[in-house]
DNA sequence: GGTGATTTGTGCGTATGTATT
DNA sequence: TAATACATACGCACAAATCAC
């Protein structure tokens, strides 16, 4: 394939981008595979070194490419797993306690076969905006936030991050420094606050580099967020906010009547 | 600041953008403002052009700036919308279609008080496994595909593709070439299939180089990817895949008992 | 409307560092 | 140890877009 730059053409590297998106797309590589040497694709196609890097990046950062220093360049290989953010309740059946995501989580790797460990973390912090107009209290105001890290068969999975008004918290597990058995709402029912309903928003950006080194996410992996508030029948009483590795998850959502 | 290499430290490239990170969670710049030329950047850290790139370029893939040719490089700077993606329907009601997407879309930015546009085209096409997966169809047996490409104030918004097995579609309205006045459900009910529930899938990627073009989006801007799975009382009826650029909308979800 | 200055985009060459095999 | 392959870093030149004049 010639590449030569001719006027009103795009750039060298994009077209270079371009075709060898075209091969990986035609199957000429298997996943995990390992893509000819950069000096082998400068002979290839005639190019410098840097134009093949800046190539690469093109399809790194589109998350087809991985680079492994002192290896080669790689297709990228993911399986997925389906996490399930909501379950609606079978027809007729009374308003009843949604489903609590750690509960679902853990069942959905079991049902995958897969490992899921986590580490969990309690901390007393003064709320960002983002809680506080959520949870209806004071901006600036101490929430109780508890933080569960998951690793899935070892591989770093998500960070759930739950946020409770110490008002709310105070004298209930939740202030423990340890995983409430059953989940968090166990405690919080145990108190008198059972959660009716939910609202979830969901949105995708880049996760930040502390984010990254975390999820051992290279370029162009996204981050799907989903921020869930949680009310009783007087109001909010959590915010949780659960950071996914878009390249290993997604989150479904079964909605009006059940099916099957 | 000292950004010379020392050993055991980080590369020059990854110090210049986090401390460029720094300088802008620090509040240095305002969003939508223009940085440093590259040419300043070069003697302010005393480094090569090179290298002022490809720190640029970390911040550019987490998406906080944007590099303009000809103007410079800019925070960016970008207002979200929400999208009610599902409305839990009101207690003691009886089981009703689905909110249809495209209406509370519009309805949407109405209330934003934003202009909505929409591009129609209706093919009919062999369908990926995907798609015919979800709908228990045969693989590459022939679909009703029908895209709607929304802008929102001129700006690119979203993506929809929903696909309609013909043996369903045939004798509807579904097999115009132009949109159905109060939506695709409206030709679906019509013909006696009324939706009453469905299954969403949330995905975030990057685009590929289509997409991004179309999204007018630059790196660092991934998409969230709904695709949702409709169902009547007998089985699957379509799938719709509506593609977000995520720097613009987040999908809300409001579950259990309404609040309010 | 055109010209030149500014700023980012593209492309080449070279050298050296670091991880893997 | 040596060879291989990607990572970092410098330098240079010109192209293309934007803007002020």
């Amino acid at each position: 394939m010639n590449i030569s730059r001719g006027p009103g053409q795009a750039p060298k590297y994009q077209r270079l981008a371009a075709d060898l998106r075209r091969r990986i797309m035609a199957g000429e590589w298997q996943a995990g595979e390992a893509l000819p040497v950069e000096s082998e694709l400068e002979s290839q196609y005639g190019v410098a070194r840097n134009t093949v890097r800046l190539a690469v990046d093109v399809l790194v950062n589109e998350g087809l490419l991985v680079r492994v220093q002192g290896k080669g360049t790689y297709l990228k290989d993911h399986p997925v797993l389906d996490h399930h953010a909501y379950l609606s309740p079978a027809a007729g059946a009374a308003a009843t306690p949604l489903t609590p995501p750690s509960l679902s989580y853990a069942r959905e790797a079991e049902r995958a076969g897969r490992k899921l460990t986590a580490d969990f973390q309690m901390l007393i912090v003064r709320a960002t905006t983002d809680i506080t107009d959520r949870l209806r209290i004071a901006a600036g105001e101490a929430v109780v936030l508890r933080r569960v890290l998951r690793h899935m068969d070892g591989e770093p999975w998500s960070i759930e991050e739950s946020h409770y008004p110490v008002a709310l918290a105070a004298s209930t597990a939740l202030m423990d420094p340890d995983p409430v058995a059953g989940g968090d709402e166990v405690a919080l029912g145990a108190a008198g606050h059972v959660e009716i309903g939910c609202v979830d928003e969901l949105a995708a950006r880049m996760p930040n580099p502390e984010e990254a080194q975390w999820f051992q996410a290279g370029p162009g992996v996204p981050l799907l967020v989903q921020l869930r508030t949680g009310f009783t029948g007087k109001g909010p009483i959590r915010v949780t906010e659960t950071r996914y590795c878009a390249d290993r998850n997604r989150l479904v959502y079964s909605l009006g009547e059940r099916k099957e």
